[in-house]
DNA sequence: CGTTCACTTGACTTGGCTCAATTCAAGTGG
DNA sequence: CCACTTGAATTGAGCCAAGTCAAGTGAACG
């Protein structure tokens, strides 16, 4: 047998074209403020709930940053097993590749900001090049994060890990540590059981369960089906796997 | 239970020191020609085979390049999982992070040639920022390829795409395709199962049963153990999953 | 020639996938 | 306001790929 959930994962709207924003001056179009003379500016762009910002294979003649919302990059295996590679936020940078070619799919989650800078002018940029580069280190360090999660955690842990980083400023590097009294949150979520379970290596139904698993244990309860209440945010925290 | 191999992962030999590498002009400095005259020099250092450049937690002074041999990237869970995140090879580049410690610890495969860069220095450079980013950038994709091999790939899909990364030039985004009348590779493979367990989120044992059923299919020869006779390039790439 | 270490193989167990209903929530229209 | 549709989420039953545990094999070395 070839493996998960190769029949499942819905195909996008396919429509092949080659580079999904207008190019410069075409439409809503705004320039950045230049930090120095010869900064590059980049054209802002307003991007719908769910829409493509570009498809893997596309061509890569530019790069992207998110200004607010949130963008999925994804990749598809022939027979249509989708592994979603990197949620993004404000701040991260895509479409980086070394080949002239996309090397996954960029969509978004929520409607969303992008910057898109033009490929040849960053790569010339020092001081763009530089401010980028911070944030793609980050993104490094999120992506072996991700190896681990999903080389070596059980499918309650990927889940448990998944709510967390959905928990602002807990978890991380410098985790406050339990609060006392009350140490609950309130996440919103954004994406579908599948986007969730492509994401993390599952299916929909074991992401499903993980979720009915922790509301039995007590320890989140689920208000609107996109909304879940943490109500003891160390306790989660226990279940990652990494403490 | 927990998950895969919690207490088989091998305790690497644990000494808790800081900064691995002897600081500037203690041992085996070569300078680097700087390109320009404010170009920071790189201290090249030899590694022997096995040997940890840095730990995880570490202070995270200086960024790495590879100049020849290979180096692994892993992170351990606290139970003893390990994943290994990258596999590296000449160009490649390590050590970066935005904290001011590494998220994962370095160590050879084989004996090797590194180059350290002092952090502060390269970030203030902006012609080697720019000539490490191509690489980085290179190794980017490498994780998102790496994300659907551990999210959504069987065990032979696994062993079959990491040994046709083994094969120069082939599988690759310019594969020359199947060439006539033999189309055989011999491939040294460098790890033990274990490591490569590792690197794939499998087991030794199911890594193991993994080359004996592509010797059974008539795939592969195993020569030496650690030396892979690939009978049929092209038929090991279709196994990948990716075509 | 025995010890060691890595790998292989077999028997058994199990976590997560597949398939198949149900349930739930949010429209839509009569 | 209530039937009907639609799409997403949940739940259950059964199965299989990969994990666990336990020998067994084989090459390397003193």
């Amino acid at each position: 047998m070839k493996q998960p959930n190769a029949p499942r994962a819905q195909s996008p709207d396919t429509e092949p074209t080659n580079c999904r924003l207008p190019k410069s001056g075409e439409t809503s179009v705004t320039q950045q403020p230049s930090h120095r003379e010869e900064e590059p500016v980049g054209q802002r762009h307003r991007v719908g709930q769910h829409g493509h910002i570009f498809r893997e294979g596309d061509c890569a003649d530019r790069i992207y940053q998110v200004v607010d919302g949130a963008v999925m990059l994804y990749k598809l295996l022939p027979d249509g097993r989708r592994q979603v590679v990197e949620l993004l936020s404000a701040g991260d940078v895509f479409g980086l590749t070394p080949l002239p070619i996309f090397d996954c799919s960029a969509e978004t989650l929520v409607a969303s900001n992008v910057i898109a800078y033009d490929r040849a002018s960053v790569e010339n940029s020092p001081d763009l090049l530089r401010r980028l580069s911070a944030h793609v280190h980050a993104q490094l360090c999120a992506l072996h994060e991700h190896a681990v999660l999903l080389g070596r955690k059980s499918a309650l842990e990927r889940v448990a890990t998944f709510v967390m980083h959905c928990v602002p400023g807990r978890g991380g590097f410098e985790c406050a540590g339990p609060r006392a009294g009350g140490d609950s949150a309130i996440v919103r979520l954004g994406m579908t059981r599948q986007e969730i379970a492509d994401y993390l290596g599952l299916t929909l139904e074991t992401v499903s369960r993980a979720f009915s698993e922790l509301r039995r244990r007590g320890i989140i309860a689920i208000d609107k089906q996109e909304e879940v209440r943490v109500h003891d945010v160390c306790r989660m925290c226990q279940l990652t796997g990494a403490h």
